[in-house]
DNA sequence: ATGAAAGCGCTAACAA
DNA sequence: TTGTTAGCGCTTTCAT
């Protein structure tokens, strides 16, 4: 079932009936009529094929996360397909694992299905990764790379006003040491993370100590160590902020675990906004990210890059908000145990 | 930069370049060596799309799921992704948020990119929605939908064997009164959760009593909205089992809530063993439910029904595990709270 | 306002 | 063993 036998079926030319289809040119209404109700009777489904075999176009974006395990990245991907179904565009997912061969092959299933655009999220690696992208004119919106460069965009989370409201609302409930459980050592985005906490504790007057700093591998068993290395100083933190939800939920269980009450002797805040946040018996404090906007935010940048294809790509930030839930309380100074 | 490039380049015609990259048919090693270079040389990518336009093989798959709030869904689609990258195929990603409209529009979306077979969870609407897959040939697999036709099979999660094991894990903890909140009205999967609950309980020489039942949404505000209701009843239940993990979320959030402690005054007990139902603050037994397996026997399905294409398909059952955590403990009979 | 025709890149059938 | 070629279905340019 193809153009040519509706055409036939409408007695036009499938010139006419790709018309009336895309809504281009001068149709008669009387003609467009005529293979609207063909169109019906066939049941015709089109075939996006052959337009990306002939003219590149392929109406499909691609998105590249790390970890699938990971609801924030599935709240994105949510979003992401939504927003891409809404105008009649497809999605191309790709999980790297944070291994960098997956992304390496990730990029090259773009090039194969001829994407119009890429987002990166967790973009770990060498930019050697993603060359090919670049290459090939493709526009890439990268997530937390704090980088731009010639067709590439990068959409920043503010974590310098996220950890600013947490530290803030932190002291205010009497907290002064605050411990710090980072992400994975050595990529770009813990350090960027780790650096707007320290910097939140100095805007806030606090002192910011190394030695209540832990890295984590933003996922719950990461936060569980981490909590158990920091239960082990002398001088324990009454409250530690995350780098994500799920290193925050690890904490949490980690001191259940430890027989420490959240938020009696510890408080503990999350960063995501995770929809689960709330949702956990003993639900998160935590820095909310609006998925939608971040999404809204990536597609601005891959239009704008798409548009401007020989100038540096826009940097956009996205602001979060702290959300106050049960995990955070006034601080027990006087807790030992 | 296609097969035509790569042949000029090596010295060859674009059928023996298309050989040595499929392996197919005779080349000799000399000649191909040439080919290999070249290809390597000109950082060649082919181009699928030319393959599917020809010859409708697109190496894609779709996967439909309803809900991808929802980490179980989430965990199906990393397995599935997977899966089909390891074999150089393709995903084809759909979300019906339970809406049958959006369920039209994925099955078209699958049409459009001549998906070679389509996985699909939650199959909670009509089978006319689903036809055009059929009179298209497309293999399909449905998950609980409890129901094959020609070119389609069914991948049937053991609800029953999965309720046994919890039921009888409860009994032996002493709870004799056990509640159960299913999963939305009206939708074939919550039927027959709802009877392999009753079945049971009756297997284990419980009553099985009617007003401990409540009906939810696999969701956590289902969850919490069942508990309240069944803590209201007169006589209250000393455990509960629920549709899926989320709903359990939600009881156990709700418990919190009413300050009844979990496990000492009520036993909690999930389904579908997601990752986060061991990482919450209040571990959650539940039936571990391989995604891993379901997805092989989704692609077993599929293949059989590609290789069948005129006869019934397969109809495998997935059998779950029953993982003793935190939310159970011995029944306290006497607890009025 | 409509139609005719080219051509995207690939693979397989056939020819040499 | 290798090459030639047809043709998948679409959109667009050009002609009428």
């Amino acid at each position: 079932m193809n153009m040519r036998a509706v055409a036939r079926h409408a007695g036009v030319s499938s010139a006419t009936v790709s018309r009336v289809i895309n809504g281009v040119g001068c149709v008669r209404e009387e003609t467009a009529q005529r293979v609207r109700q063909a169109l019906e009777e066939l049941n015709f489904v089109p075939n996006p094929v052959a337009t990306t075999l002939k003219y590149g176009r392929s109406r499909t974006y691609g998105l590249i996360v790390p970890d699938l395990m990971n609801p924030f990245f599935c709240e994105v991907l949510r979003e992401f397909e939504s927003a891409l179904v809404d105008n009649d565009q497809e999605l191309l997912l790709a999980c790297t694992e944070s291994i960098e061969s997956k992304l390496i092959g990730s990029v090259r299933r773009m090039l194969m299905r001829h994407v119009e655009g890429v987002v990166l999220l967790g973009s770990e690696f060498d930019t050697r990764a993603i060359e090919p992208l670049f290459k090939r004119r493709i526009p890439v919106v990268t997530v937390d790379r704090r980088r731009v460069q010639v067709g590439s965009s990068d959409v920043a989370i503010d974590f310098e006003s996220g950890y600013r409201q947490a530290v803030q609302h932190l002291k205010e409930l009497g907290h002064r040491r605050i411990g710090f459980i980072g992400g994975s050592n050595g990529i770009v985005t813990s350090q960027i993370r780790h650096g707007a906490f320290r910097q939140a504790m100095q805007a806030a007057g606090l002192t910011y100590d190394e030695r209540l700093v832990r890295s984590g591998d933003y996922r719950i068993p990461g936060g569980i160590a981490g909590i158990r290395s920091l239960l082990k100083e002398p001088r324990r933190p009454t409250a530690v902020i995350t780098a994500n939800d799920l290193t925050a939920f690890g904490v949490m269980r980690g001191l259940h675990t430890s027989g420490i009450r959240v938020p009696d002797k510890m408080s503990v805040v999350g960063f995501d906004g995770i929809a689960l946040s709330d949702a956990v018996n003993l639900s998160l404090t935590t820095i909310q990210i609006s998925t939608r906007e971040m999404v809204q935010a990536c597609f601005k940048a891959l239009d704008h890059t798409k548009a401007n294809l020989t100038k540096r790509g826009l940097e956009i930030s996205i602001r979060g908000s702290l959300v106050v839930r049960d995990s955070t309380g006034i601080a027990r100074t006087r807790q030992r145990a």
